[in-house]
This record gives C-alpha cells, sequence and structure tokens, in this order.
DNA sequence: AACCTTTATCGTAAAATAACGATTATTGTA
DNA sequence: TACAATAATCGTTATTTTACGATAAAGGTT
C-alpha cells in the first residue's frame, strides 16, 4: 500500500480498514463463504475451489487469519480452517455500525 | 494490487471485494464517517478534517465515488460530497449479507 | 482582465499486494 | 526408515496503492 499515514487514524478507523482489507479481494471473499457454508475445512480443500495456486491461496488465508477472521486448527497433516467467531461478530458491529450510522438526508 | 485473477470470480465476490477496496484504508473511513456525521460536506473541510495533502485526499475521494459510496455535487468553485444513499444501502446489504450468513457452529 | 480559491489531474517515488514456482517442515503411510 | 501428502515460507516479479508537490481547470472576486 506504498507509504501509509495510518498511525495518525483512531483506533477505530484504523481496525475497519483492517477489516475492510481483509474482505478486499474476491479470493478472500470466495474463501470467507465458503467457511461459512462447509463450517468444516481443510486447507487443500479450499485451494481446489479456487483458481489459484497453493501458495497464493495460503497467503490469502495468512491475511485472514492476521485480520482475525479466521483461525487454523493443525489435523494431523492438515490445517482446519474455520471462521472466528469472536472477530467475526465484532467485525460485523463495527462495519455494522459504521452503515447503520448513517439514516439518509444529505445536502446533495 | 499486483496481478489480479479476478475476472475468475463471480459478480458478487467482486462486489464485494471492491465495497472491502473501499473501506480498506483508515483515511476512506474517516471521510464516510465526516459525510455520514455531517450530511453537507464540501471536499476543503475534508482536507482540513485529515493529516493528508489535498491531492490524497481527492484521490481517496475519487475511490469512494468509484466503489459508489459517494457523489459528489459541483457547488461554485467547491464540491459538496455526500454518501450514495442507493449504493450505500446495497453495500450494506452485501457486507451485511455475508456477515449474518454465518450461524456459528465450527468443527474446530 | 487579473487574481485568488477550490479541486482534479499529472508525474513521480516508495511501499504493499498478488501471484507463482520452488523449497522446507511436518505428518502419515508403505 | 524411506516416501508421499499437506501446507507454510522463501524468493522473485509485475502491478497497484499511497503519498506528495506541481500544475491545470473552473468558478468567484476585485
Amino acid at each position: 500500500m506504498g507509504l501509509t499515514k495510518a498511525e495518525e487514524f483512531t483506533k477505530n478507523q484504523k481496525d475497519l480498514a483492517s477489516y475492510g482489507k481483509a474482505l478486499a479481494h474476491p479470493a478472500r471473499i470466495a474463501i470467507l463463504k465458503h467457511l461459512v457454508k462447509m463450517k468444516s475445512c481443510v486447507c487443500g480443500d479450499i485451494v481446489d475451489e479456487l483458481p489459484l495456486s497453493q501458495s497464493t491461496v495460503s497467503q490469502h488465508l495468512k491475511e485472514l487469519k492476521v485480520a482475525g477472521l479466521i483461525k487454523g486448527n493443525i489435523n494431523g497433516a492438515s490445517v482446519c480452517y474455520c471462521i472466528d467467531e469472536a472477530n467475526w461478530a465484532k467485525a460485523k458491529a463495527a462495519l455494522g455500525g459504521l452503515f447503520e450510522s448513517y439514516q439518509g438526508q444529505n445536502c446533495c
């Protein structure tokens, strides 16, 4: 993202931007939708669902994990990813709050 | 964002990602919150609110406009920006739908 | 007409992102 | 123990993003 002056913003603004960033790629949206639908999910299954290489999918999974939206549990040789319920609720509340704070009525 | 294979995803996935991208920077979150709160808003006022140069803010405004979340009306020498009510509702519904589609219950 | 204000655009540089193949580490299996 | 499978990480490249100053365009003002 080039030069970033993000330090100068509030925690709430940075949190919201962080959730936005996690959602800012169709592959990550696809991963999240898959996890929501399937509940259980081995990493390999996600790779098979997407038109991307294993390493690229792994990167997207990492970003979602860093943003807190998902978590991964090692299960033998594979890893089971799923929605991180607590943080999902936080993101939902934060984004929902933003969108609901607008009640219509503009000047233009 | 580097090489993008976004063509291979569904319209819904791309739409959601587009909204995510619009929200992916604290400055744009700040702009949106300001517009929600103030209702009326001259571009210059937004510049004054942010720790960024006029040209950088103008770029962020453009991105929000491209994503459809805001619109600008020329008002003499200045421009009045505000929330685009229709698209705001669409984004709210799309993101809300994603977050509400998860009903808890994971394997991990 | 000359000038100031306001905002968009241009040109540029630094940094992040997206993508891939190759490699590594770990676990399970023959 | 040797080998296959799984997933993370490394190294690299192309593209996009962020940011800024400078300039341009357009609208007011004197």
